[in-house]
DNA sequence: GCTGCCGGGGG
DNA sequence: CCCCCGGCAGC
């Protein structure tokens, strides 16, 4: 079996140069195959050493070329033979359910939220998004940026949105506006409304921005959940402003509301500069908004239920924020095992932890053309998130810090002539692993300088 | 600099 | 066919 794949394998990779292998290439293949087993390997004559030619040359190229091989067969044998059920197992893992075990603990992590129905890094963004709204009402993180919001903990994606202004417009107002957005503690300027201000108030916001963030998220990634509404609703305006939850029916009324209340200018004066539309976004509201918003926030949501086969019931719901997030990229695995999501998602922790592009085919045929691609490229991105907590990924992408990760990022990856060259495989080789000074202990392949058959990505 | 390995070549 | 190696590219 492992013979088929890893000959199917070096097919495969090689395929996009086909034309070459067909020729020889594939002959050796075969060949190659058969050594790949460690039985095979012990088959081979034990004089193989013997057989070698070559003295030394110098220690070059493939560095210390073929020393005299030392009499090397009884001591190397012990070596050898612990090695083969390695390789063996090493791989195991990756490929099988090497999850498995592991999901239990992350997926208590993941249960707390209770949200389990959805693809992690939506739900946590919907989970951030959501916390960001109560806390302060006022955002749309792709619509109108709100002003301000300099350094924000979680994603600091739009904060490049947020931190410029309209040029246009007067800026003296931005510089307080922006405290006052920031946070509660002491919000003295804005003049907003007090009456329209309360923990009642809050849910309201919520649901648009969630919905808001859900759909940028179904352009991502598919959504598998239906999500309900949709069908009925009405567009309305709503006042982002901080404690203001202001609804009108119409845009001008927005504005207008805007103007005069928030940003203190007299009477009708001026029309619209345009400032007001950082402070209010549009919404569709469905008749009861307000459940849903609740919904969206509470793990209960009927939605996602259907998705998720809570386990435990995880009461407390408190700050499990933060882990959770940090743990995003895993908790994938975990999810997979009961969300119907599962394939996509395990294509993706696989693929993240092997290797990107063309070898993901575990089996299937897969012929490097267009299509498929998408899967490469597909998983880094997503685990992106745009928090901190970039996981092991090749991307150093440079700075640390960089914030925009935005959401625009995933329409450029697919783009771009795909056929780079091979990833080149990750795990250590024979060459590595023995040594060179063990050669004889390669595979074939490796000693061929080819694809390793016995370790294969 | 080391590794992995493609493509090419020699016997 | 079998085997080797130059040389490139990722790390
Ligand atoms: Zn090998």
């Amino acid at each position: 079996m492992q013979k088929a794949v890893a000959a199917e394998r070096l097919q495969a990779r090689t395929a996009p140069e086909a034309g070459s292998w067909n020729g020889g290439g594939l002959r050796m293949i075969r060949w190659l195959a058969l050594e790949t087993d460690p039985n095979t390997s012990n088959t081979r004559p034990p004089d193989f050493t013997g057989a070698r030619k070559v003295v030394a040359k110098h220690i070059g190229g493939d560095q210390f070329k073929r020393r005299a091989a030392k009499p090397s067969l009884p001591s190397v044998r012990p070596w050898f033979q612990p090695r083969l059920p390695s390789s063996v197992q090493g791989k195991e893992p990756v490929q099988g359910d090497a999850w498995a075990p592991a999901s239990r603990p992350t997926a208590c992590k993941r249960q707390v939220f209770g949200d389990c129905g959805k693809s992690s890094e939506e739900l946590d963004m919907d989970k951030v998004t959501a916390a960001m709204v109560l806390t302060s009402l006022s955002t749309s993180p792709l619509v109108r940026s709100p002003p301000v919001r300099p350094n924000e903990g979680l994603s600091g994606s739009w904060k490049e949105g947020g931190g410029v202004p309209s040029s246009s417009s007067s800026s003296g107002y931005w510089s307080w506006s922006a405290p006052s957005d920031q946070s509660n503690p002491s919000t003295p300027s804005p003049p907003l409304s007090a009456d329209s201000f309360k923990p009642f108030r809050s849910p309201a916001p919520p649901p648009d921005d969630g919905i808001d963030e859900a759909e940028a998220g179904n352009l991502l990634f598919d959504e598998p959940i239906p999500r309900k509404r949709k069908n009925s609703m009405k567009v309305m305006f709503k006042c982002l402003w901080k404690n203001c939850g202001k609804v009108l029916s119409t845009a001008a009324g927005i504005q207008r509301h805007i103007r005069t209340i928030h940003l203190g200018r007299v009477g009708d004066s001026d029309y619209s500069d345009g400032e007001e539309d950082f402070y209010y976004t549009e919404i569709k509201l469905n008749t009861d908004s307000v459940a849903d918003g609740l919904s969206s926030l509470a793990p209960v949501s009927p939605s996602q239920s259907l998705a998720s086969p809570p386990t435990f019931p995880i009461p407390e719901s408190s700050r499990t924020e933060t882990p959770c997030a940090k743990t995003d990229a895993k908790l994938m695995t975990p999810l997979s095992r009961s969300a119907p999501t599962t394939l996509y998602l395990v294509h993706t922790d696989h693929a993240y932890q092997a290797t990107p592009p063309v070898t993901i085919p575990g089996s299937a045929k897969f012929t490097p053309n267009g299509s498929s691609f998408s899967i490469s490229w597909q998983s880094p991105p997503v685990t992106f998130t745009g928090i901190p907590v970039s996981p092991t990924h090749p991307h150093p992408a440079g700075t640390g810090e960089q914030r925009q990760h935005a959401h625009t990022v995933l329409s450029s990856p697919p783009r771009g002539t795909v056929s780079l060259r091979k990833p080149r495989g990750e795990g250590k080789k024979c060459r590595k692993v023995y040594g060179m000074e063990n050669r004889d202990m390669w595979c074939t392949a490796c000693r061929w300088k080819k694809a390793c058959q016995r370790f294969i990505d």
